[in-house]
DNA sequence: ACGCCCGGGACCACCCGTTATT
DNA sequence: AATAACGGGTGGTCCCGGGCGT
C-alpha cells in the first residue's frame, strides 16, 4: 500500500483545488490566473504544475468537486423519503446554496457561459454534470408519478431540463441583481406550476 | 442639422462595435482582447481609444446593441395583434436566435455569469437590461389576462421573471450542449404550462 | 500686413504655452504627455500640431516663457539701485519662487537633469539660459566690485557659476525633501559666505 | 550553510540591476523603459517580474547601489587620516565621478529634479540618501573644527547642506553643458571659500 | 485654406500559462 | 518541490501626420 508521499504535498494540493473552486466559482475562468490561484492557496507558482497539469486540468477538478457538493445522490430512491419529498428537500437545498454563493451564481452555469464551446473539456466535463443532474432528477420525477405525488405528463426529464435551466437562470439573474428574489420566485413557481 | 464629423469615423466606430458584439458573445469579457477586436475591425489598436474610453465602455455598447436587437418593444401594445400572440411570437423569435447563436447563449446572460457582481458597470447595464425586458413581458402578460388570453393568478412580473430565467438556462444549456434540444424544450414547456 | 487669424487662435496657444509649462515644471518632460497638455488647456488634441511643431518645440517655449519670469534683467545697471543690491534682491526673489514652487523645483535644473544629455534642442536652450543668467549675476557682481561692495576675488563669472549652482540644487533638494530649509540656507550661506 | 538557489537567478538579477542603474543613470526614469532595461541586461522580457515588484522598486534598488558607490563611509573617522583630509579625498572622488559621468549627472540629483515631488517611494530614498550623505559630511566637519581643520562658525549641516546643493547644481550643470567647469570651479570654490 | 478629428502603430508597465533547471 | 526562465499577451497611451469639413 502506498503511503502518502509527503503530508505537506497532499495538502497543498488540497488548497489549491479549494482555493481555484473559490476564485473559479467568484471570478469566472478567464477572470481567475493561476497566479491569483497559487497566492490564496499560499503556494508557490511554480509547484502548481507538480499537482495539475494545467489551469483546465484544474478547472476539471473544480467541477467535479462543486458537482459533488450538490448531493445530487439525495434524489436517489436509496436515500429515503417520498419521490417528490427527495425533489423538494433538493431544490431547498438548492435554493439556500444560491442564497449563501449570491454573488457568484452556480459554477456549472457560469463555466457553460463563459467557456467558449463545445468541444472543450471543461465545457463537456459541465455538460456531462448537467446530463446527470438532470438524469437524477427526472428519475425522481418518475418515481414520484409512479407514487401519484405528480402528475405532469411531460417526459420526465423533459421536466427535469426545464427545471435545471430554470434554476441556472435564476441564479445568474440573482448574481447580476444582487437579490435572492429571482431565486426564490423561481422556487415557488416550480413547486407550485411544475412539480404538481 | 447634426453634422456627421466623419464618414469614415462614424463607420471605424460602427466595425468596433459590431466586432465587440461578436466577440464578446462567442468569447465572452474576458476572453476577448481588445487586440482580437481592433483586428476584427480592421482597425489600428490606436485607434479605439478614439472611440472608446476604455474595453469595459465597449461593452456597454455591446449590452445595448444586443439587447436592441432583442426586440422587445414587439411586445408593446402598440406593436398591433393580441398580447398573448405578440408573447408568442417573441419567444419564437427568441427561439430562433438562440438557433443561430447555438455556439454562443445569450450575451446577456453571459455576461451576468462571467462578471464579478453587483456595483459593475457592465454588470448593472446588463441587471437593467433584464428588468426591462421582464416589464415588457410582464405588461404583455396583464393585457392578456386582461384579453382573457392567460389566466395564471401569478403575478406577471414573477411569470415574466420566470420565463426570463428559464429563457437563459436554456440558451446556456444549449450552449455547453450543442444542441437546440434543451430551448425547444423550454418553449414548448413555457408555452404548455406556464403561459396558460 | 497679417491680421491676427481668429482671436480664439491665439488664445488656444497661449493656454496651451502656460498648461505645458506648469506641466513640464511639476511632472517633467518625460513624465508630461502632449495629452496631458491639452486637456490642461481644455483644448482638441489635434489643434495641438497646428499650434508647435512638436512636443520638444513646446519645452523649448516653456524654458523661454520660464527664464523670462526670471527677471534677471534686474540685475542689469540700467534697473538702478547698487549692484549688490541687485544681486541681493534678485536672491530674494528667487527664494520666493522657490516656496511659491516648493514641490517643482527649477524648470532650467529640472530639465538639465532630465534630458539626456548634449546635442539636443531643449538642453541646449537650457544650458543658453544658464549662461545668461550667469553673466547677468557675473556683471553685477563686476559692478559690485567696483563699487567696493564686494571683495571676493575670484573671476566674477565662476563667483556666479557657484551661487547658480548651489541654487539649482537647493531647489532640487527642497523639492524632494518638501522643505523650504536647504534652499534658506543657501540663501544665508551665499549672503553671508559668498557675496562679500 | 545558505545554497544558492540557482546561480543564474542571482546573476540576472544583478545584470538587470546594473543595467538599470546605468540606464537610469543616464536617461532618466521616465525616460527608461522596462523593455530597455531588459535588453540591456540580454534577459527575457518575463523575467523581470520574477526580480523586482515593478519599475519602481527597481529605481530603487538603484537608488541604494548608486548611493553605495558614493563611498560616505570613508568620511567616516574610522576610515582614518585626518578629518578634513577625508572630505577632501570624498570631494575629490566625487569630483571624479562626475567627470567619468559627465554626460549622466548624480543620479540622486537627476532622480530629485525628475520625481513628481514628496510621498513617492523613489522621492523618499533619494531624500534619505541626501540626508544620511550630508550627516557623513556634517560629521566630518564637526570632528575637522574639534582639530582646529576648520573654523567656519555655521552649523555643519548647514555647511554640508550647502556642499551637497552646490555640488547637485554643479553636476546637473556640467551635464548640460558637457563640459567640467563647472564642477571643478565649484570643488575650487568650496575648498577655498567653504572648507576653511 | 485652416482647424480639427481620426488614423496610425510602436510602445508603455505589467502579467499570462507553462516549462527547464536545480 | 520550487525557482527562475520564457516570450508573447494584457489593457491602455504615446507622439504625430494626413485628410476631412467648414
Amino acid at each position: 500500500m502506498a503511503r502518502p508521499r509527503s503530508a505537506a504535498s497532499a495538502e497543498t494540493k488540497q488548497r489549491l483545488s479549494e482555493s481555484a473552486l473559490a476564485l473559479f466559482h467568484k471570478r469566472g475562468y478567464n477572470g481567475t490566473s493561476v497566479q491569483d490561484i497559487v497566492s490564496a492557496a499560499g503556494a508557490p507558482k511554480g509547484t502548481f504544475y507538480n499537482h495539475f497539469a494545467s489551469k483546465e486540468a484544474l478547472a476539471l477538478d473544480s467541477v467535479s468537486r462543486y458537482f459533488a457538493a450538490l448531493n445530487v445522490e439525495t434524489l436517489d430512491s436509496s436515500a429515503g423519503g417520498s419521490p417528490l419529498g427527495r425533489i423538494t428537500a433538493h431544490l431547498r437545498f438548492l435554493g439556500d446554496l444560491a442564497e449563501t454563493y449570491l454573488d457568484r451564481g452556480c459554477l456549472l452555469g457560469n463555466f457553460a457561459s463563459e467557456i467558449p464551446a463545445h468541444s472543450n473539456a471543461v465545457g463537456e466535463a459541465v455538460e456531462e454534470c448537467f446530463t446527470r443532474w438532470a438524469a437524477a432528477i427526472a428519475g425522481a420525477i418518475d418515481e414520484a408519478r409512479e407514487a401519484d405525488e405528480l402528475h405532469a405528463t411531460e417526459p420526465a426529464v423533459v421536466l427535469a431540463g426545464y427545471i435545471l435551466a430554470g434554476y441556472e437562470g435564476a441564479a445568474s439573474r440573482s448574481k447580476v441583481s444582487g437579490s435572492t428574489e429571482p431565486m426564490q420566485q423561481f422556487l415557488g413557481m416550480t413547486l407550485s406550476r411544475i412539480l404538481v
